[in-house]
RNA sequence: GGGCGAUUAGCUCAGUUGGUCUAGAGCGUCUGGUUUACACCCAGAAGGUCACAGGUUCGACCCCUGUAUCGCCCACCA
């Protein structure tokens, strides 16, 4: 009959929604009802990076939620007043086309054209609230600990006040401004597109060579080639020298004559390409509207927003501009104008990186953010936004997990543009900008709040949706209800928020490394504007979640995709969340694939039969594991249980040290290798024969607390059958362990421990070589070179073992029947030293490592009389320098005097 | 073109400022094992000149230089 009301296995499915909702209904995941409240003086924040409404939960999120999810319950069993803020991101461009297609795919071929802008709006918004749900029960079925009670999403009315406050003030102080710029724009989307949102992609396309009077010049884009007229050439270039800068010439061109003029520029040209001259399109390319401005040049629209040609197209006009490629060529063909055709021609297209249409960059008025002006206050100095940027992250103000990412960050900051905040789509923060009257009498108003009068007329942009997710760690803190009082200043706010007071700036910021630009780059530029802070202390960067292949993993693709919310059932939050843990390291992308959840799905199990186990032997015992007090209840201690506790001792520290370091992979690899091949495989086994059920049931309730941050579920299921009685609440609001001092640790168990498991470990080598002759049996025992060691070395030792573990060892030949009845029973085995030893080859090995402890002995030594590095180094270095040396020479006195006995 | 990284067992990856690392784990493979915690298990084995070539050092997977292959980011391709 089974001794234990534990199930004989762990079925994540039953019990993650129940433990979830309890949680939940303690209220535990708001800091506000920590029962200790008052108590708590050190806090600690986090954001949950805001996936957006668009979809549902994928692997990527899934991943960001267990490291978070790690780093938040780790603060909360610290003690600390802990809160993790959950929201959404209303993702302006994304969502957007998402509604748009949807309808279009009903057969709505233009949805804003049927709707209109208002009705339009309520349906995204609608939609916005479907997914929003769906996000909110995928986000819990992870186990993430964050305070639904916070939840924020970027259109909340008080988070729009903050976006109002911001631009406001960036207006007044010139830092947004409104101009005509080369700008991407999405013909598609009928938006722009920032910088950082165009991808490229590679694509084959016929490469043309035209005659443009006396010069050829080469392009794939023909279509955009109607207002070219002027040629460009490097002022080096021996080729053009007998052409002046400001020439002009005529020459035949596709809608007839025209005249042309010669412009030199070292900075555009590259004289090694092609032929070394070029025609520019300043309205339809950057390089070229750059060119155009320093050399004062006009500049005429040739494409209109929806891509086709305007009426400087001659015939061609109100032609989309893909069909008119072959018709320009065409032309020019017919002129006698084309060269050469170089058929596959590899080169990048420009795509808006949501929704994938074709980017055509226009000139057009829009919306920008300078970063270069100084007028921003920070530490006593003038700075612009893009030296405030480097300086916070230079200074060490903000420290980026792994470091190297902050390299990257200085390179983007170097190449950093003015940023283009208007967007010309209907979801999102409209630009709290209004108009009155025109042409002369145009006055612009702009304001938190929209001004008296109906005359007024409100700019139709809306704001890139970055720029509200850019204050995200405060705009979220801010007390909602403050915002509506209109009387309140912005500081007050900020000051009148318990919130924002307590928990900003936020401690870590954990995202995947694909937007430390977007968005991470854009909050420490918004925050430290706007709130004189920084917006966290710590970025931890994560890397991409990638299939077994190696490949991105893709929605499209079902074939390698793992949908987390088809593991969940199967395999349970905590192995997945284990799975993209452990052996992942920061900022590097990670494969993931099935086994490998399985096999983490094994170690919740074992965990589960260890503490069913333990359970049992209570029931044996006769004692209740809520009375149990842990520790070691008073009794004498054995060897195994002194050796366990000081283990525990040192893996405490670990822990505890690791996870303060955010080195979350390792930490979860020693807590599965300690508890699956040292608790169980070893102690457990071992206490099979002999228990202190205090030391049993103390120890597994460590390891419950220690590994609650990577396994939130199981570990607090199984709480339920150990928690002592007098402890108050669920797992999650348990102390963390403590760890006494190192000195203290009881190293003399420890070792005479690693040697029972050696012994029980040739024990079992000759049980599992049973059948052979015996003599062979036990040369088996001795084969490793580990074994020789110990059984030579401490052979006292061993005879106390063989007692301990009723074992006896005499000259007997084997005569058990197998190994595990060897703690239970009378035993008897025989363990020859003599004659399996090579005495010469010992002898020989032992000299080889005197040698290379003493120099490596004679290297520290020169270390520490050198003052330079005594001086210099931190006091922990030198001490662990003088440690290796005192262990080194502990080492070589054993080898010395095992060297004496070997002679 | 500029930058950043990777290269460690058949596969996927760890390896904490150079030394108790004769380099580890998981999966896979092979051998043996089922006595009530667990076959989602136990014991054991095989498998690596840590990409290559130099250098620094008493000592290099780790630091430096170069080479090769792969990947990512940025810029750009008129």
């Amino acid at each position: 009959m089974d001794k234990t009301n534990i199930p004989k296995a762990y079925d994540a499915k039953q019990v993650e929604d129940k433990i979830y909702s309890a949680w939940e209904k303690s209220g535990l995941f708001n800091p506000d009802k920590a029962p200790d409240r008052d108590k708590r003086k050190e806090s600690f924040s986090i954001v949950l990076p805001l996936p957006n409404v668009t979809g549902t939960l994928h692997l990527g999120h899934a991943a960001m939620l267990a490291i978070e999810d790690i780093m938040t319950r780790y603060a909360r069993l610290q003690g600390k007043d802990t809160l993790w803020v959950p929201g959404t991101d209303h993702a302006a461009i994304a969502t957007e086309s998402v509604v748009i297609k949807n309808f279009q795919a009903e057969g709505i071929e233009d949805p804003r054209a049927k709707f209109g802008r208002e009705e339009l709006v309520k349906h995204i918004s609608d939609f916005v609230e479907d997914s929003k749900k769906t996000m909110r029960s995928q986000i819990r079925k992870m186990g993430a600990s964050c305070d639904w009670s916070r939840e924020k999403y970027t259109m909340d009315l008080s988070l729009s006040r903050c976006v109002h406050e911001v631009f406001k003030k960036m207006y007044d102080d010139g830092l947004i401004y409104r101009g005509h710029r080369i700008v991407n724009w999405d013909p598609k989307m009928q938006t722009t597109v920032a910088d950082d949102e165009v991808e490229y992609v590679e694509r084959k396309e016929p490469y043309y060579t035209f005659q443009y009077g006396p010069f050829q010049i080469s392009t794939s884009r023909p279509e955009t080639k109607f207002g070219d007229k002027y040629v460009v050439v490097h002022p080096d270039d021996k080729r053009y020298a007998k052409f002046k800068n400001g020439e002009t010439f005529e020459c035949e061109w596709i809608s007839g004559k025209i005249t042309a003029t010669v412009i030199k520029d070292a900075e555009i040209i590259d004289m090694e390409q092609g032929t070394g001259c070029m025609t520019v399109t300043p309205w339809h390319d950057k390089a070229d509207f750059d060119l155009a401005e320093r050399h004062g040049l006009e500049k005429e629209q040739v494409i209109d927003y929806d891509g086709k040609l305007l009426p400087i197209a001659g015939k061609l006009a109100g032609m989309h501009i893909e069909k008119a490629r072959p018709k320009v060529v065409e032309i020019l063909e017919e002129k006698g104008l084309l060269v050469k055709t170089e058929e596959s021609y590899e080169h990048n297209v420009a795509l808006n990186y949501r929704g994938k249409g074709m980017i055509e960059p226009q000139i057009m008025e829009q919306w920008f953010i300078d970063v270069n002006k100084q007028v921003v206050s920070w530490k006593k100095k003038k700075m612009s936004l893009k030296e405030i940027m480097q300086d916070v992250v230079k200074s060490g103000d903000i420290k980026i997990i792994p470091e190297r990412f902050e390299k990257t960050y200085f390179h983007w900051i170097d190449n950093l543009w003015d940023w283009c905040i208007s967007r010309q789509i209907w979801w999102g923060h409209r630009i709290p900008v209004w108009y009155r009257g025109e042409g002369k009498d145009r006055v612009t108003y702009v304001g938190v709040t929209p001004p008296d009068g109906d005359e007024w007329e409100q700019d139709p942009d809306t704001l890139d949706t970055w720029f509200s997710s850019a204050l995200w760690t405060w705009s979220t803190l801010i007390d909602p209800e403050l915002t509506e009082d209109h009387s309140l200043s912005f500081q007050d706010l900020l000051e009148k928020s318990p919130d924002f007071q307590k928990f900003h700036s936020t401690n870590v910021m954990e995202t995947g490394y694909d937007i430390l630009f977007f968005w991470v780059a854009r909050m420490i530029l918004m925050t430290t504007y706007m709130v004189s802070d920084v917006p966290f202390d710590t970025v931890y960067l994560h890397g991409m979640v990638r299939t077994r292949e190696g490949k991105k993993m893709s929605k499209s693709d079902p074939e390698t995709c793992i949908d987390p919310l088809e593991i969940i059932p199967k395999y349970g939050a905590d192995a997945l969340r284990l799975s993209m843990i452990v052996g992942q390291s920061p900022g590097n992308d990670f494969r993931l694939y099935e086994e490998k959840i399985g096999g983490y799905r094994n170690f919740v199990n074992k965990l589960w039969n260890a503490s069913r186990f333990v359970q049992m032997k209570c029931e044996d015992e006769g004692v209740d594991p809520h009375t149990v007090a842990g520790g070691g209840g008073g009794a004498e201690l054995s060897l195994a249980d002194r050796a366990m506790q000081s283990s525990l001792d040192s893996l405490i520290a670990d822990v505890t040290k690791g996870l303060d370091e955010y080195r979350l992979s390792e930490v979860g690899e020693k807590l599965y290798s300690f508890i699956w091949d040292y608790f169980c495989d070893w102690y457990l086994e071992l206490s099979k024969g002999e228990t202190n059920i205090n030391m049993l049931v103390g120890t597994l309730r460590t390891f419950l607390v220690l590994l609650h941050p990577y396994c939130p579920f199981v570990t607090e299921e199984l709480w339920e059958h150990f928690k002592f009685e007098k402890s108050e609440g669920m797992l999650i609001s348990q102390p963390w362990p403590v760890h006494s001092d190192p000195a203290r640790q009881d190293k003399d168990a420890e070792r005479d421990f690693q040697i029972i498991i050696d012994v029980i470990s040739a024990i079992r080598s000759i049980r599992a070589d049973q059948g052979v002759e015996p003599g062979l049996k036990l040369k088996v025992i001795i084969h490793t070179k580990k074994h020789l060691e110990l059984l030579e070395s401490q052979q006292e030792h061993i005879e106390r073992l063989a007692k301990l573990s009723e074992l006896s060892i005499d000259s007997d030949p084997v005569k058990h029947e197998n190994a595990a009845s060897a703690f239970l029973k009378d035993i008897e085995v025989h363990i020859p030293l003599e004659g399996v030893i090579d005495f010469e080859k010992e002898r020989e090995k032992l000299g080889k490592e005197k040698e290379k402890l003493e120099s490596f002995m004679k290297g520290i030594e020169s270390k520490l009389n050198n003052k330079k590095f005594v001086s210099n180094a931190p006091a922990e270095v030198v001490d662990t320098e003088k440690d290796k040396l005192k262990n080194a020479q502990d080492k070589l006195n054993k080898i010395e005097e095992r060297l004496k006995t070997l002679k």
